[in-house]
DNA sequence: TGTACATCAGTGAACGCGCGTTCACTGATGTAC
DNA sequence: TGTACATCAGTGAACGCGCGTTCACTGATGTAC
């Protein structure tokens, strides 16, 4: 089951890469389009006739950059989880603090709040999100990304509070990770959601557990809260 | 942005039932040929073609019982989501205790379980969940089941525990299960993730979120863990 | 039990359409002298 | 600065295919007498 059909390995990466600037422009307007058309009609019904029509370009011009439909998909997915995993860095830098090294776990809210305005500020953010569950050779992208977020972190944990690295804790981390990106397209999709509610009890849960987490390792919490 | 594109309406309601054995058996085949279908070409390439050939019938017969392809694959989300639904109900009525009324939240992770089995004996599961995320149509379908589930768990916290039924109750309720089913869902598409763990640590999220918001409704935990 | 008939279930053939992709091409841009 | 040429960018036309859906139909099942 769930076999990721790989028969026909399909091809994600780019062909050429646009130079001048123009194409730089109709590269740029492919991903627009691509996203604008992921959000209208959904990723069943996405075609590179349609994106190219929204592009303005003929269809043999999207082919010139990209070898298929989902390499396209890929680009933009791609795009948009590397701005989310930026956030994740970026956030370590700012809320670790030596003086009091598990103090980060009570900014949970502000790494929830900097991820869901990355992807609410990308067109169709929250169509790509949805898109990358369920087009199989997207998932495996995405789940490589994750792994790859949830590593750093725990690398993190280990260089800085000093705990021991372990498969269990990535896991960990990982489902935390899960549990925030939920809250956030929760937050994005549902039109009865607030957003700020979403993210604000996101990021209680993901504390709470993370708290413990730490109690467990042995790390005393500074007590705040 | 986000807007479901209700120009045209589609019609999700079966047209004809099955009547006779033979038939019955027919619907019942093009149901599970649709379950493999998405498990293994996803929700993107599915066609009525596809099903109705695994299904060993040619397509107009298809038609004889669905309007169109939406409708088929909506009888089969919503036939699990019924039967997840389920589990919750049952899950009340075994572990709600007049003797130890908060006792209940130490069972998070039953539901999981319970849940997660339900998903799992169904053919292509994983894969229905995730086409229910992403098909406008569907998706509507999902958040009115979960809305419909989270309303009578507050329904049962209002009569059992007195609690006061508010809009943020709802929303609040509505966060933890999305977080339970995204739990259940990394345990079942990760191939690196152990189901147990997976279940126990979003049990263990679920449990310590919804004691604090007990807590904050002025009800005091039992103590137990 | 046998047959005539009504209803239910499924078929064969066809439709127009948009899909993904490729080809040989023209036009635009940049650069060497 | 002007021009010849190389490379880059985008086009027009075409392909075969599978899509969703409908039609008038034949065959299977159930029932009344």
């Amino acid at each position: 089951m769930t076999s990721p059909d790989n028969t026909v390995p399909i091809e994600l990466l780019e062909k050429t890469r646009p130079q001048q600037q123009r194409a730089i422009k109709t590269y740029e307007r492919l991903l627009e389009s691509a996203a604008e058309l992921l959000d209208e009609v959904g990723v069943e019904r996405i075609s590179t006739n349609l994106i190219a029509e929204r592009a303005g370009i003929t269809v043999p011009a999207l082919y010139r950059y990209f070898p298929n439909k989902y390499a396209l998909l890929y680009a933009l997915g791609a795009r948009l989880m590397d701005r989310q995993n930026e956030v994740v860095l970026e956030w370590f830098k700012v809320f670790y603090d030596p003086q009091s090294p598990l103090d980060h776990i009570h900014h949970v809210y502000d790494i929830l709040k900097a991820t869901h305005q990355v992807t609410a500020e990308q067109t169709g953010g929250l169509a790509i999100l949805r898109s990358m569950r369920v087009v199989p050779v997207l998932y495996e992208a995405r789940l490589k990304s994750h792994y790859a977020v949830s590593d750093w972190i725990c690398q993190q944990l280990v260089e800085l509070l000093g705990v021991e690295l372990s498969k269990e804790l990535t896991l960990r981390v990982r489902l935390m990770l899960e549990v925030g990106t939920s809250a956030i397209e929760v937050a994005m999709e549902d039109p009865e959601m607030p957003v700020e509610l979403a993210l604000e009890e996101g990021a209680k849960m993901m504390e709470l557990y993370w708290a413990g987490l730490y109690r467990e390792l042995g790390l005393s919490d500074s007590g705040k809260n």
